[in-house]
DNA sequence: TGTTAGCACTCAGGGAAAGCGAGTGCTAAA
DNA sequence: TTTAGCACTCGCTTTCCCTGAGTGCTAACA
């Protein structure tokens, strides 16, 4: 059977009446929103070869039709409208850019937030980097006889720092030459080839700093693998229960404790295109077997990508979220896709 | 009218009941459960003074009675056994405990999890200093001929470092001669001090310094300032909907909205008790109206104190949380509450 | 004076029955 | 291929009734 263009058009009239209205659709109704006339009993046809087709459900015998995972498929692969933002609307996204940057390990949980009062709907954020970080440098500095600072700076340029206290006393003298080894021996190497490392070192190295040296490599093991920038913020979560479809409580609340207390299983983009939608079934989790995801990421300096979640109803409003969401990201990595604080990478510019 | 040994009693096993089954309990039911023989009807007319005194409330007129906030407040204070944990509970806390303790500032975070399932109520977890954090000691390392890494170290012993960069060339051997001038005019005050400040030294500071001194000093105020260690962290949060209570989805969202997006807005301790805890309308947030608090601190360090809530529905098991709560409390500040890595004060030992 | 038995009364909750109405599929004619 | 007509389906809502748990009150009892 070929899916004509009347019948396309009947499937974005009923996938948009659905997401606006979440009731089923009949063929009266949907007669008197096509263009020129046509009769209720040659939409029931059409109507018939869609839902054969599988494009269209009936939740019951005797009620209209509803959009089944196929046919929002098609609709976001071809029948929706790509729509630009109003200008309104893009004065509202930079409005709500300007000004409060901070820290970069605060952008991604701030810009789930935005992105949230953007779309209406429950976001998630979450950042991760590119390639692997490393150690770029070390720098210890004494503090007291039994207390020093750890440094480390790390490939992407963020730096960390702890207060560690040994219990044999700490030589200040001896600290230059520490980080020098740890300089030398501990940077640009990812974790796990720290371990065993300090080990194999052990004929340079001065027994009495062992233990010391062994802290400070533990703490930038910890620091590289640490999950912590994997860290997802949720904002919003609770609006999942406005939507009719979630107002039996059992269903909210697969989702809610989805969304809140198992945030890191929530889906992360596949490929690595600006934008991504996953439509019901086609979700992996089982608690979003029933919701939609539209995932879009944008650059966070050089190496870390941040990714930006919505999560609604299979009938969410693709179209609009879609449109918002790409060119929030495209303005987010506007804004923090070029480090303003270049690092310089060792190997340097040719 | 007087509150006989046996209202108390009669009340006791009122609200134990409802705790258990959320249903209302009927004079009958209630007479079984006496100790000796009493007739129901007996139990009727002392049923009639307790609702009178405003202990119990009827849902309706042909139902059983249920617990008045009034009534869980006597409970609570009067009429609940205090209990001691079984060794098996102990143990299960202990455990918890042993082994992932993480840097301090994961502590929080942590220990709201493990109360959560210590307790199967949803939790939320947050710290506070008790005292105002100030900077310690300023240290500004060299990176390359334009940027530094600036450490600060807080009283409270947390280390905080960031990479800088400025548009003027940095000159490497300024930088302890800067670190100086910093750890001499802008230690111990309050970040509202620091502000102006800088502007008073004019004189005293080299011009090409300036802006690299601005810079530091604003790192340092913002830390001061940092609501990031005010952070609430919650669990378990969507457990709130297996309650027969917040069965109804509007009840649900109320309560989750409060718990995941106004987390900061959750109740803390307003005395110095070890724990605390709010009956229902004693909320003083609406949305917490219908529900119950229970709220424990303990001490990280010697100047934070980390507070853990639990949230439920007003008959929540206040003797098995309240249990398990200080305990668990109490273990904190055992493993936190000294810090293994003491902090030498400016001021010193007498 | 407190306790108990008895009794009429109340009321939420749970079907069953009935009516409504939106929408369908099918047939036959245009 | 489209349209009008028609019988049929089925989820929802409303109404009504019944049941049973539980009450308050009264009068008798210890």
């Amino acid at each position: 059977m070929e899916l004509t263009e009347r019948k396309k058009q009947i499937l974005k009239i009923v996938v948009e009446s659905y997401i606006d209205t979440a009731e089923p659709l009949g063929s009266k109704a949907i007669a008197e929103r096509m263009p020129g006339k046509i009769s209720s009993a040659t939409i029931r046809n059409e109507l018939a070869d869609l839902s054969e087709m599988g494009y269209l459900e009936q939740p019951h015998t005797s009620a209209g039709r509803i959009p089944s995972p196929k046919g929002y498929r098609l609709y976001v692969n071809e029948l929706m409208e790509r729509r630009a933002l109003s200008a309104k609307e893009q004065a509202a996204i930079n409005d709500s850019l300007r000004g409060e940057l901070r820290q970069t390990e605060q952008v991604v949980a701030r810009a789930g937030q935005m992105a949230q009062s953007l779309v209406n709907y429950p976001t998630y954020a979450a950042a991760d980097h590119r390639s692997a970080v490393t150690v770029k440098r070390y720098e210890l500095l004494p503090v007291d006889e039994a207390s020093f600072i750890a440094v480390v700076m790390l490939s992407d340029s963020r730096v960390k720092s702890q207060l560690m206290t040994v219990e044999l006393p700490v030589e200040p003298s001896a600290l230059p030459a520490m980080s020098h080894l740890l300089n030398t021996h501990f940077t640009a190497i990812p974790a796990r080839e720290m371990n065993g490392k300090l080990m194999g070192l052990s004929d340079q190295v001065v027994p009495e700093w062992f233990l010391l040296l062994n802290r400070v490599v533990e703490y930038a093991g910890a620091l590289l693998q640490d999950d912590s920038h994997t860290q997802v913020f949720t904002s919003g979560a609770s609006r999942i229960m406005s939507f009719p479809e979630f107002r039996d409580i059992d269903k909210a609340q697969g989702l809610m404790h989805f969304m809140v207390d198992n945030k890191e299983k929530l889906p992360v983009p596949t490929t690595d295109a600006p934008m991504q939608i996953l439509i019901g079934p086609e979700n992996v989790s089982d608690a979003l077997k029933e919701s939609s995801v539209v995932m879009a990421s944008y650059d966070i300096g050089d190496n870390m990508r941040g990714l930006i979640g919505v999560v609604g109803p299979t009938r969410m409003d693709y179209a609009t979220v879609a449109a918002r969401l790409s060119y929030f990201a495209e303005s987010l990595t506007r804004m923090f896709g070029k480090r303003e604080l270049p690092a310089k990478e060792e190997e340097g510019n040719p």
